[in-house]
DNA sequence: CCTTACGCTTTCTATTGGAAAGCTAGTTTT
DNA sequence: AAAACTAGCTTTCCAATAGAAAGCGTAAGG
């Protein structure tokens, strides 16, 4: 392993960290850790997506190799989408800055409005 | 604390997540955590930001309380940007992202590879 | 004087994000 | 038997944004 660093403009890990350093990435990967979820699942889950905005994100973490995508010839077809091993050590990782969100939205909130208030 | 979940179109975690699930703003929180820095050092640090996208994510960051702004009527005028105890909590959690891209950016690189080459 | 430095802001354009509609194919509702 | 809904997308379109480039004010250095 070379030496790598996402501070050096054409790092290939720059790429990269600007593939998961995304909310929709971050949202997608975490739902997938819990078991495999179908297109339209997904979707109703992760609220505000649309369909054209998952799929993209869906392809490029396939492609990355973070989940994988299996079609199953029912009527209508069925295709779930699973995370996989190296996607589950970052989904692992990723969670937890969703749940520092979720635990400190209130003083970040308080901040804003002080922010806001100072500005005024 | 109510029931915040990001999952949720208008939960303000959402938003949140919106500002720290960022390029951007996680090269610059983890650079911050080294210690206080200067904006066009952090610039230089920081390769391939713009001046204009740098400003605009340390605003955010400062309204969001994770950074703060501190001013020196030096000439010509020095600007200091260091991150807050928050901020501190956060950058530790984003680092193992980054981290991770690091470490894993080769298996990714594979991945991608075979991606391309089955689609081709 | 002309360049450099600091810390931005402004202007401009190319790219992107996201809403909405379309599509193929089958199944349930009225 | 026609309409509407399901699944899993793709395509179209417009508005918002990202980022490159230039400007700005002040002052020190060559």
């Amino acid at each position: 392993m070379r030496n790598y660093d996402v501070y050096s403009e054409n790092c290939p890990t720059r790429l990269l960290l600007d593939h998961i350093a995304d909310k929709w990435a971050s949202l997608i990967l975490w739902k997938l850790s819990e078991g495999p979820i179908r297109f339209n699942e997904l979707r109703r889950k992760v609220e505000g997506i649309s369909t054209k905005v998952l799929s993209q994100a869906l392809k490029g973490l396939e492609r990355d190799g973070l989940i994988s995508r299996a079609v199953f010839a029912t009527v209508p077809v069925t295709v779930e989408y699973s995370i996989t091993p190296l996607g589950a050590t970052l989904a692992d990782k990723i969670s937890t800055v969703t749940r520092w969100a979720e635990q400190n939205i209130e003083a970040v909130l308080t901040s804003q409005q002080e922010y806001d208030a100072r500005g005024a």
